[in-house]
DNA sequence: TTACGGAATT
DNA sequence: CAATTCCGTA
């Protein structure tokens, strides 16, 4: 049943247009979407940070502490669905998206925050590369620059993450007894300082029209993109993977296997 | 049950 | 490659 126009489109340039402003203030030659040719594929994090952006995705992931980067899986089988559709692997899980999750731990991109169930935090993002980029490539390497140094800037300093995710009700709050577990090194942060950290974003950003934006959204350099349509045929099924994805978002499936390599 | 990470594979 | 798949361990 083809029918069903589970959009697909994807986060991708929303992304790109984000780092780019991060990297170059203006001087920039690489436009937002020059890059969109050459890349493979959605990277997980990217999946994520898309998902998280969106308020009609909260019912399966969200944040819980924004400024912290912290956040919550709520519905880690529709998730998983999700993924499976984006990057067109039917057998994916629950469990193997957080084992997916879990190499980026080594990375230093994640970490899982104790006593609470399903709730990790990202500790960085490669700001300036949005995958294939130069430095990555070249040095093969997550630890040179193009992540954020560990330090203390917060990742919405970067503009990684917008502005505007209204807020996230204190998930924690009250229950916390525990709550400072995390830690070996980051610094505690409970996951109930949402609160707090809330009023500090601002929304004059600029960056704003991510409605637009999510409008369909076409990866092919040559044309070999699917339609989505196509695409979305073989997982109509048995997916209620549409009933939590709002209509006005869209992700690009991935051709994965049949670009690159 | 959730969470972790080695190892092989794609 | 950046996950994906499978699995033993805690």
């Amino acid at each position: 049943m083809s029918g069903q126009e589970l959009k697909i489109a994807t986060q991708l340039d929303i992304l790109t247009f984000q780092t780019a402003r991060v990297n170059d203030g203006s001087a920039s030659r690489k436009k937002s979407h020059s890059r969109s040719s050459t890349r493979k594929s959605l990277y997980l994090w990217e999946f994520l940070f898309g998902l998280l952006e969106d308020e009609e995705c909260t019912s399966v992931i969200t944040w819980t502490n924004k400024r912290e980067g912290i956040f919550e899986l709520k519905n880690t089988e529709e998730l998983a669905k999700l993924w499976g559709t984006v990057k067109n692997r039917p057998r994916m899980d629950k469990s193997k998206l957080i084992r997916a999750i879990r190499t980026y731990y080594e990375r230093g991109m994640l970490r899982k925050v104790k006593g609470h169930k399903g709730v990790y935090q990202f500790l960085s993002i490669p700001y300036r590369t949005k995958g294939y980029d130069h430095e990555m490539m070249t040095t093969g390497t997550f630890t040179s620059s193009p992540f954020l140094g560990s330090s203390e800037r917060s990742l919405v300093d970067f503009n990684v993450i917008t502005s505007d995710c209204s807020d996230r009700q204190p998930y924690y709050r009250g229950t916390t007894a525990d709550g400072r577990d995390n830690t070996e090194n980051n610094r505690d942060i409970s996951v109930d300082d949402c609160k707090q950290t809330e009023d500090t974003f601002d929304k004059s950003n600029g960056y704003c029209s991510r409605e637009k934006r999510w409008s369909d959204y076409s990866l092919s350099s040559d044309g070999s993109t699917k339609s989505l349509d196509e695409r979305q045929g073989d997982f109509n099924t048995n997916t209620d993977t549409r009933n939590h994805m709002p209509e006005h978002m869209a992700f690009v499936f991935n051709d994965d296997d049949n670009v690159c390599r």
